[in-house]
DNA sequence: TTGTAAGCGTTATCAA
DNA sequence: TTGATAACGCTTACAA
């Protein structure tokens, strides 16, 4: 591998004149300029890395703690992320959290011994305090979380919005035995969905009883179990708002084999919008969620604060309908029941 | 950030001593040891990574290429081979290719320019002669592909079998007019499923002409494309044989829509079993490809040679016939246009 | 506009 | 078993 010592005798200037053509950066004459490219090229130079970032204590290299890499919801967020660093010459390192605790600290270490520039994060266990603390050490931009600090950046969805845009659709639809299953109360994205479907219930005026709403975790056996229990403390119901998607596949699949039939007995709608639900049977209603625009924003804003590269950046996104057959209107007699 | 020369000034001893007791390698008295453990820990020590591997011309960092960072096939990838890496104290830098070729080579140079100690690649577009070549400069390993290469290392699935068990199923299901969609003629796992289902239906004592045979891109739209071809083409198809399961969802798709039941009039069969694959509408019938083992299996095949971490290697993997509602047998009127 | 030289924080060689 | 000390390849004042 050719170093930056070569170049510089191959085209009879110092290392110093070198590295200020690398980096664009001072005033260099177009003459030299022009020799220390062409022997870069002749010797196929490539910089080392490691010295420039020893040397300038910049790694360009965004670290990425995500819970699973696995699942189309953390694919589209990694694609996103690593599209506009990638335009940008910048490396993105990922750790995976597992949903732990311990796990979301090691990754945190793990990412920051490699000295990264910042920190992207779909933080799930640290809290808003801890979070405030890393910012300390490192730039830290949080993803689908409202982080109660001056110094982490939050790219943000309205998820009581779209808790109230899958409510709303249902009520809308003539449903009023709605049953909310939500995701794990630690998890502030389950809970302003939550928050979201007390809201459209109150809206519409009907008041919302604790046996309706039953907490699950974010996976089809939790959507099963979950339905299963609202069959037997809420009977009377006709629809089902689901936490996210996976627990509505699990809900569904439940009350297809009780013999419940989807959604003309039962409307289910989800939450994230996966690449396959268009193709689940039936073909689900559920929220959008931009989380691959989201994760593209994160970087623009690294790039904009870190990098100092000028990008337009927007912190707050929304969330939106997509409706399929989930979903429909309530069976005529159970609309009955309703009003007695 | 602490430095190794503060470590040793507290702990009284030399840097290339604190040196010694980070990487356990020399032999280092007990009592000094305790010493630098000492003052490491009180100093909140992080060695740097760069000046580690600028000095040792290591990374301890792993580079991947992959089409896409979105998708659940590459999700599992990642999922597997990011886990075994993370044990192990490596670190994983990941770049995407969209699939071409021009691409593909940047994100080699983009990872080797990183300085990757490996690269695990599920290389599409590079030739074997190029993937030899570039072998010379780091180690390569491929996955779901045999390079004819003794330099690269081949982390392969038997695609020809999972061609011949897919084909097979439906055979002994009753069916004879079996068509097949195809991937992209350039991709060899492609062309292995292909052989595959020739030599099953050779085997079954069936000749297989043109017309039943066509190309597709791995997606949703190529199977609709596909499906409605072989519909005009080869009218008394009683099933398909897909070339992943996103074609098949493809031709379901178009095949409902048309008017014809899958299973009862023709059958589909995926391959990959991606995770909602159970959730479909039918569910689907697919191929088993371990792809997160594979992964894996490329992160132990490295952490034996290039870090010398001795591990259990086995590159042969094997696909599994995975049987759900997408596939039956052939309407009985549909086989006696078998016998005419 | 260009060159000199002092770091950056490790590892590794060679003596002691 | 330990300690000096020379790399490693680059950036960045400071001079010229």
């Amino acid at each position: 591998m050719a170093t930056i010592k070569q170049v510089s005798e191959l085209a009879g200037v110092s290392q110093a004149t070198v590295s200020r053509v690398m980096n664009g950066s001072a005033r260099v004459s177009q003459a030299t300029r022009e020799k220390v490219d062409e022997a870069m090229s002749t010797l196929g130079y490539t910089p080392n890395a490691f010295a420039q970032s020893l040397a300038s204590n910049r790694s360009n290299t965004v670290g990425l703690i995500v819970s699973e890499l696995y699942g189309p919801y953390y694919g589209q967020l990694m694609g996103g992320l690593e599209q506009v660093l990638r335009e940008n010459s910048k490396y993105l390192l990922i750790a995976s959290s597992h949903s732990d605790e311990t796990m979301e600290e090691e990754a945190v270490e793990f990412l920051l011994s490699r000295r990264c520039d910042a920190l992207v994060m779909h933080a799930e266990r640290l809290s808003d305090a801890s979070l405030d603390k890393l910012a300390e050490r490192v730039p830290v931009v949080c993803l689908n979380r409202q982080v109660a600090s001056e110094r982490v950046c939050s790219v943000h969805l309205d998820n009581i919005l779209g808790g109230v845009m899958a409510t709303r659709h249902l009520v809308e639809l003539g449903h009023r035995h709605i049953a909310c299953v939500t995701g794990p109360a630690w998890k502030q994205d389950a809970m302003d969905r939550l928050t979201g479907y007390h809201r459209a219930m109150q809206e519409a005026g009907v008041t919302v009883e604790d046996r309706q709403v039953t907490e699950s975790q974010f996976d089809e056996g939790g959507g099963r179990r979950a339905a299963e229990k609202l069959l037997g403390q809420f009977p009377e119901m006709t629809a089902i708002v689901a936490g996210d998607d996976d627990i509505a596949i699990g809900a569904i699949g439940l009350l297809t084999e009780r013999g419940y039939r989807v959604p003309e007995d039962i409307s289910v709608i989800g939450y994230d919008n996966v690449p396959y639900a268009p193709h689940f049977s039936p073909p689900l209603s559920t929220i959008e969620v931009p989380i691959s625009d989201m994760a593209g924003m994160a970087a623009r804003h690294i790039l904009n604060t870190v990098y100092s590269k000028h990008q337009e950046v927007k912190l707050a996104f929304q969330p939106q309908l997509v409706t399929r057959k989930s979903t429909a209107a309530p069976r005529a007699d159970s609309a009955v029941g309703t009003a007695v």
